[in-house]
DNA sequence: AAGATAGTTAACCAGATAGTTGAATATGTA
DNA sequence: TACATATTCAACTATCTGGTTAACTATCTT
């Protein structure tokens, strides 16, 4: 799990460190949204917009289902999880300060082998 | 919670957001480190490490204590759980796909007042 | 076929990022 | 005092980001 799927992760949190896309993410959650539903929040361009869910799309965040001319946005929970994983993993010990990392970290390497 | 230090969630996903970076909580997290330690197992200068540590700062995941010549580097937790409570609150729904968010977000709205 | 609607693409821009090297600062040690 | 060690700072570079506008593609409607 640890040190897995390195590029997918940088590209999901990079891909939740904005504001905008994060708040997407927020209408996404309820239901599925087109493009123009998405966009219509917010004061930026749609050309702006397209890239910003372009970018949720590389990070495998969103899929899209493209419906005639309007395409529909869905969230693709699996990627989400994987950041999720990261953070709890090593929030179990940095919330105790145990030292019991490093035995964790052993059996994770046991049992990638 | 929701909607509530978006700039320092930026900035929190924005530090998670590299790998080296990650690494380097990741080596925080069993205890903590001086720059030197950290900066060891990557093959990149101090001042690029002296960077990432910054960024690392700036998102208040690392606290500093300078101790003579050496500046001992330690995780703190706070921030780090904004990001997890923020994928937490999602993950509720679109894990199962209800539609509880607009109650939930209710019943935050509520609390906020 | 003409026009409206939904979205993408391309070219551009300012500012941020991640790295570099070289010099500076500050503290410890002989 | 002189030297070594730990770290930062400044200036520079290439690439990425988040936005813009204008033009394009594709589909629906009349």
């Amino acid at each position: 799990m640890v040190n897995q799927n390195v590029e997918n992760l940088n590209e999901v949190f990079h891909a939740l460190a904005n504001d905008t896309r994060r708040d997407m993410i927020s209408m996404m959650a309820t239901q599925e949204r087109t493009i123009s539903e998405l966009a219509e929040p917010f004061d930026i361009s749609l050309a702006a917009i397209s890239k910003h869910i372009k970018v949720l799309e590389r990070a495998n965040l969103v899929e899209r289902i493209i419906n005639g001319r309007t395409h529909i946005c869905r969230l693709n929970t699996e990627s989400l999880s994987q950041a999720t994983e990261w953070l709890h993993f090593y929030e179990k010990f940095w919330s105790k300060h145990f030292d019991l990392l490093e035995i964790e970290l052993m059996k994770e390497k046991r049992k990638e082998q």
